[in-house]
DNA sequence: TCAAAAAATGTAAACGATTACATTTTTTTC
DNA sequence: GAAAAAAATGTAATCGTTTACATTTTTTGA
């Protein structure tokens, strides 16, 4: 095998003097090649060190098999938990996958979005970016009728699928978590609120506040970062306010533990002064002090429930545009952190 | 614009009536080509949404502008950093990523290397699998003349770049910490002595040991995969030690986490009765209680280093086979888990 | 043995760009 | 105003497959 050339079916058909239509044929298990033929060429193939030129292919095929995916994060644990389920669907379904990051960053998810678009992704899956406006940069796929899915961080215009969980629910369910603890002062931690996840959760907090007779105080809303420095700050705020909270809703569990970390060391009891609900149960949640409450965000599943989505609508099994929208169970799991009450829900190991 | 209909070079050149020539050297901005045809042409472009087929491009140019990365694991820290460094210094040099995910499986890391290999990335970078046995799936990449980059797991046969940390001297500065803190008999918590990563921790454990008299006991080694479960057991195993150990310097900051936990539900006090050093510096060392002495693991560098070397090879402005070892700066970070002694070293916040 | 049917193979035109080389058009120079 | 130089454009081959359609070879059955 000479280095830096390349073999193709023309160097097959060659020598094993058939023509190319057969040999294309025989590398593709075409059933109406002779056996023997396709065995020639399978070894021929493999002794010259043979490799499909997909370009060739794909030019001709009109098609990639590749799907795009496109990230706020990758350091994430449910980012990471998503890539995983959809990895494995695509992989399974003979797709490639190209993973683009925006770094929570609009200018870099316009970029990536017309990249993926150039590189002709048969499919797309999305997640925002903080601060995305708009959806015009996806314009292009809705023009080309290429297939987009949202998941998680979406945009609800009712034109394109979206995977989500029920945002709304989770907030009320924790927030009213904490009021059964006996909590009438809760803090709400979160982010952006322009994207769903952090606005629809903001509403269910407030919903539980409501029905159970709690007044808004809007001086409790903290909007941030997600950073480490956002934790501690959280945490300074949060013990300077009079009368002491006694309860705190914090859309992420990092952010959360930080927090928590702090209040600690400044002689705060948890729960006992102040109960503690983070969201995402990611791994740190059962190694940190106090176990940490929060809510169960199923990474996995929505990867895989995206991709084998997307993936029936390419293949014409099922239409994606009839189902417009999926929402994925989530759960409230109780540990040490908010736990003041002997009595009710026992925390979970 | 007719949903479906690419637009091509061919459709642009027939509207203005000039060759396809002409277009696809404004397209390129070729100064050859008068401006006024030139704005002409990426106007109407833009108008009928023109976007270049990469696949004719390709197939034409023999060029992908693809890297290749494969990886053992993605949710990991560690690894999502290095994917951080990659992506940067690719997406600035204008290459494209594909990333590909082993999950420690040498018959998928292989799959992946075939696959890449088939899509024609121009480089490969790659860490591997726990049970990789050996090199010969990157063969084909050696023979073509693709330059391949090893990063963190590396088998060091001397015919390919790899980028490390250098393993021993980490094994040797956590042990010889433990020992400084009065320890004297030491657990090694690792995975797979395979992997050069584990077998060199190792090896610095021993080294250490001996440095100061210190007997090496088999029985004090522990292997294992890097699982919650595998944190747990190991606790367990520890705890039926008599005399019970005062020291551990486990591989991984995960299972350490486990494992302190695990040990400290069991009343035993950290470090009181067992000093415990970490690898890896993930977010949790500094989140758990006691804080978590560990190894620091540049991962973004090591992925920009990495990614760095791999593109200025392809473009010819260095040559990647004449350094064959770059070795990354580590640093020991002393936390609470291991400060026994007032005197010596304080703890970093 | 031979016509019909089935199986296997071949021919040639796409797919959409790039680019060496050839040709035409415009500008410059005297 | 014509020749030379410079600028702009065009022609056509090429990259390596796939595949509709045509042709050849082999098998079948009376």
């Amino acid at each position: 095998m000479i280095k830096g050339k390349e073999v193709t079916i023309y160097d097959i058909a060659l020598a094993l003097d058939i023509s190319i239509a057969t040999v294309s044929r025989a590398l593709n298990d075409d059933p109406v090649v002779n056996k023997k033929t396709k065995a020639k060429v399978f070894e021929l193939a493999e002794e010259l060190g043979y490799r499909t030129n997909h370009f060739a292919r794909n030019l001709r095929q009109k098609r990639t098999r590749t799907i795009g995916i496109i990230v706020h994060e990758l350091r994430s644990n449910f980012i990471t938990s998503v890539l995983a389920g959809v990895e494995k669907i695509t992989a399974e379904a003979g797709y490639d996958l190209i993973i683009a990051h925006s770094y929570e960053n609009y200018i870099k998810e316009k970029a990536n979005a017309q990249n993926l678009f150039h590189k002709r992704v048969d499919g797309l899956i999305a997640s925002l970016a903080f601060d995305t406006p708009d959806l015009d940069h996806f314009q292009p796929y809705i023009d080309k009728g290429v297939p987009v899915m949202f998941f998680d961080r979406v945009e609800q215009d009712g034109n394109n699928t979206v995977i989500i969980i029920d945002n709304a629910k989770c907030g009320y369910q924790a927030t009213q978590h904490l009021i059964d603890q006996g909590c009438k002062r809760i803090v709400h931690v979160t982010s952006n609120l322009l994207r769903n996840v952090y606005s629809l959760r903001y509403k269910g907090y407030r919903d539980a506040l409501f029905d159970n007779g709690i007044a808004l105080d809007e001086k409790l809303l903290i909007v941030n970062d997600l950073t480490e420095q956002a934790g501690i700050d959280v945490a300074m705020v949060i013990m300077k306010m009079k009368p002491l909270p006694d309860g705190a809703f914090i859309t992420n569990d990092f952010v959360a533990a930080v927090c928590m970390r702090t209040l600690k060391e400044h002689g705060i009891n948890i729960p006992g002064d102040i109960a503690i609900v983070g969201f995402n149960n990611d791994a740190i949640c059962k190694l940190i002090e106090p176990t940490l409450t929060t809510i169960n965000y199923p990474g996995v599943a929505m990867g895989e429930i995206a991709a084998r989505n997307l993936i029936n609508h390419l293949k014409g099994v099922s239409n994606m545009h009839r189902t417009n929208t999926i929402i994925v169970r989530t759960e409230l799991i109780v540990r040490n952190s908010s736990l003041r009450k002997k009595s009710g829900v026992k925390p979970k190991k």
